[in-house]
DNA sequence: TAGATTGTTAATCGATTAACAATC
DNA sequence: TAGATTGTTAATCGATTAACAATC
């Protein structure tokens, strides 16, 4: 059991990548795949995709290839598409009232199951069926629901102190939208959505293109 | 000049995140800092850290280290948040929106210029300054503005069709929101902004940490 | 059987870390 | 000068790619 998976965020993107592709494609029952069609359509070097599918799935036919309906559920598998975990959201502002508009966001393993706010005037309201409460009641709440994953979508300045307060309430993964270096125990794991390193990287890398190509 | 700069995404994490920490700390005017203290801050190893700052900056004077304002400035010059880009949004509905709220984001180097959208009752109506058109003008505006970047945040649906669009508008770098592989020619780059990996593994990484350290 | 596809083993590449000499 | 910090060169580690044997 659990023996050791890579923890390389580039075979995660990879392997949603992979999921998404397959997913898209007009679906007979019993249609089969190969790692080599993925690999071509995607534009990634085939024993990759083989050695990927290798770490996520049970493993193909030779000739074969893997049983699409199969794999697909594999990779949902693999990735925690397939089993949702409570989360709490602190922050009901615009990011916030974002990810409580994404319904999607239960096919890909979490949900919300209660928003957090400061702001009296946002207190008691609801966007869809998760009502927003007191932040004061947090840590008290989590506790209740037994939840493991907060969500961070408030200001800067309140972030780290917010993370505190979902850690004394029991979590233990935050996902952060907010663009702070949040201090954790090592107990706590935190994921940041860091939509400046992204911006930076595609910056960087258009001008490389443009360099690269020229203009037109 | 351009002399094979790293693309590694963690390296741009890693020096966004030197970036966050020494901004944060209280600012002398002639201050000083060391990738050793950097480094025992943010609980990263040293050499990493001078390596990182190497590419990123003209360096610093043994036993003194580098001066933190000119420091800052070199990183943000590197991630390129000294200079704004302009870019165009498509889709202004909740992340759209989100996107258009975030003032930060010119902190971190791009403007958004206009937003579009294909439903009628958005169209004319404005978020901030920014008004919200008719898709049907995007490819025609993104070339008289001259604008290099895109931001894709409509459902998935749309977003190749999208992309296309924008494409013909001379855009040559696409900031993705959408849960889809776009396929775009190698001369424009996509930067998705992958919501389902990072789930995913955050998932992962609490797993394996509750594993390793127990509940409580 | 022949051939496509598989999984595996070895080679390459790049990024991280360790060791050390240079310098203010 | 002594010592902290720098940059550099070599060693390690991990991830990607290439070569190949196994199999339906």
């Amino acid at each position: 059991m659990s023996s050791k998976i890579p923890m390389s965020i580039m075979l995660y993107k990879r392997l949603n990548s992979y999921l998404h592709y397959m997913k898209q494609l007009p679906l007979g029952d019993s249609d089969n795949i190969s790692s080599t069609v993925i690999a071509a359509a995607l534009g990634v070097n085939n024993v990759q995709v083989r050695k990927d599918l290798a770490i996520a799935s049970d493993g193909g036919k030779p000739r074969v290839g893997h049983m699409t309906k199969d794999l697909i559920a594999d990779l949902e598998h693999f990735l925690g598409y397939d089993n949702c975990s409570n989360a709490v959201l602190v922050g009901a502002g615009n990011m916030g009232n974002t990810l409580l508009s994404y319904d999607n966001l239960e096919q890909y393993g979490i949900k919300i199951v209660a928003a957090f706010d400061c702001e009296p005037d946002l207190i008691g309201t609801a966007v869809g069926n998760v009502k927003i409460l007191d932040v004061e009641r947090m840590a008290d709440i989590c506790r209740r629901l037994d939840v493991n994953i907060g969500i961070v979508a408030v200001p800067p300045l309140h972030a780290q102190e917010v993370c505190e307060e979902l850690i004394s309430g029991g979590i233990r993964a935050v996902w952060n939208f907010a663009p702070v270096n949040l201090s954790v125990p090592e107990t706590v794991t935190v994921k940041n959505e860091d939509m400046a390193t992204s911006l930076a990287i595609l910056r960087k890398q258009l001008a490389e293109n443009i360099e690269h190509f020229g203009f037109v």
